[in-house]
DNA sequence: TTTAGTGTATTATTTACATAGAACACTAAA
DNA sequence: TTTAGTGTTCTATGTAAATAATACACTAAA
């Protein structure tokens, strides 16, 4: 168990909400389901229980999770959300590498190598 | 002129350095020329020149930059590490929207549409 | 009612980042 | 020698993030 890898760079809460939603749109957790507790996640992610409960009412506030006081937190129900979510994720992958590729001045056939790479990497 | 844009989620001079190298590959700065000053590019940039210098600093430590005091820094005069940025660059590119797209569980067609939209981006 | 498990809130401490302002050391050119 | 333009260093201040420890409020079940 244990310890997420965490980016020093980025602040773990954010990290931790990003992966929380990646594993919503994976299906790891489910529309409606129950999160680990606070508790529990901040030892399963190995992280300060009050930096977890930062991530969690970030969720909240977002709407992306609900919170029942003295139940626990709750992935939302709407599907809707869900699936977003994985497009704006897939969107901003692919905004992001075009930019940062765009910014290489690769050459035409360095450029079909990287797409060459990406079709063999997502077979 | 002035004031590049921040990630206020990232410090400032880890994304000056990622800036500088861009475009150093770009040719925007070519190997051996001389970089502006700390003091003006902190100016053109928007920030504190102390942040500015740490940057250099560490773009001097890894060696993509020589300073010669009293006179300023430079761009390194090894085309090889330029070129191999460019990869590193690239290569991370690939990877990262590989590891991206590879955890949104997305059906076939969406893939193609993503790898559609990349094609026609970077044409 | 009691207990265990929830989320929430508070206070304190530490660390990293960025800014501000000033000074220092070196180089090249007037 | 003087001056202007370099990088470098130092002290101080403010802010955000993360941790630590503790307490509080609510819910469900024993």
């Amino acid at each position: 168990m244990a310890t997420f890898e965490f980016d020093p760079n980025q602040p773990i809460y954010l990290q931790i909400i990003a992966e929380i939603k990646k594993r919503s749109v994976r299906g790891v957790y489910v529309p409606g389901g129950k999160l680990p507790s606070v508790r529990d996640m901040a030892r399963e992610m190995g992280v300060n229980p009050n930096t977890m409960a930062r991530a969690y009412a970030e969720l909240d506030r977002e709407g992306f999770v609900f919170t029942r006081r003295g139940q626990g937190s709750f992935v939302t129900e709407k599907q809707k959300t869900i699936d977003a979510e994985r497009q704006k994720l897939a969107r901003k992958a692919v905004a992001r590498f075009i930019a940062e590729v765009g910014e290489l001045a690769l050459s035409k056939s360095q450029l079909a190598t990287l797409l060459q790479k990406i079709e063999e990497g997502l077979s």
